[in-house]
DNA sequence: CGAAAATCGTTCGTACCCGAATGAGTATGG
DNA sequence: CCATACTCATTCGGGTACGAACGATTTTCG
């Protein structure tokens, strides 16, 4: 029987401490990145297993549907921007899911350089039915902390997101 | 010019509130779920490139080269655990670190089956110089916001964690 | 007008990422 | 002892991710 690593909080800011012998840390800033990520990670495996994984889509996959269920017909530049990745790999997951027939691509009327993406009706039928679910794990998720460590949790998240963009 | 995809969060809460007809809808905790997913893509970014770009490292590379960094000798079942992610990653990206000359990996004497991994005196000289600089940008990206706030968005993410292991 | 600059979506090369399968090594139980 | 069951790191296949380069289209401006 083997006891998987384990280490504490404190263990870990032993350890850098002596590794940087005695130099200055901020350790309060380390926490909180550290456990953004973790927090991040766990969330989207664990929305990905529980929810997405019945309908056999990707977290990216998901999250681009949910952007054009939103906001169709949206141009891909767009959809990129909100869903927080690059054009390169939109492109590809555009492609799986035109495929499934869940999407549909179409040339703007105006600018012949665009590319306008809607739902196809089965998509939106898809989203009707998965949103739901998604929201209700979501709710699940945050359900252990009071109304206002998520509210405070909530404006920290998007002070970092400011703090990323102002410099 | 053009104004890109400028959408509030009232006016996102109002699209999904119309595709949903009425349905009832956990507004905070959608948010509180897109703004960690933002902040953790926004942070991971500005880190690789205000900190990692200049070593030329991705995040993966340096997440393993703390790990190790802190815990050497260690196995690379507990890297890929305490760093979070799979043991296949792992293998590329150790195979990556040794052929830069970064880490080392050794057999272990007791057990034929393990590897240990340690940090060469180069790659333990590139992250005492790495660390403190990439803390001091971890500390500029939560110092906009009060000591108060740092704890319980720290707290809520550990919530967060907690909940995807209960359940 | 028309050449140059800008912008768009896609493709390409490289690195990351995981589940499943694999082969090497170790523990177990009779 | 030795066959069976584990456990480990790696490999493999397929999907994700990005910067750079590319062709197509539109805008800009002399």
């Amino acid at each position: 029987m083997r006891v998987p690593g384990a280490h504490t909080l404190s263990e870990t800011e032993h350890a850098v401490a002596e590794r940087l012998g005695g130099m200055p840390v901020d350790f309060d800033a380390m926490a909180a990145c550290s456990n953004l990520f973790r927090a991040a990670n766990a969330v989207r495996n664990h929305l990905e297993r529980s929810v997405l994984a019945a309908h056999d889509l990707s977290w990216t996959a998901f999250v681009v549907l949910w952007v054009v269920w939103i906001w169709e017909p949206i141009e891909t530049r767009d959809i990129a921007s909100e869903a927080g990745f690059s054009k390169a790999t939109l492109s590809g997951v555009l492609d799986t899911l035109e495929g499934r027939g869940l999407v549909a691509r179409a040339r703007s009327a105006t600018d012949g350089r665009l590319i306008e993406v809607s739902l196809t009706p089965r998509g939106r039928r898809l989203m009707t039915k998965l949103f739901p679910a998604f929201n209700a794990t979501e709710t699940d998720l945050v359900g252990q902390m009071g109304k206002r460590r998520l509210a405070e949790m909530t404006e920290g998240l998007r002070a970092m997101v400011r703090a990323t963009e102002s410099d």
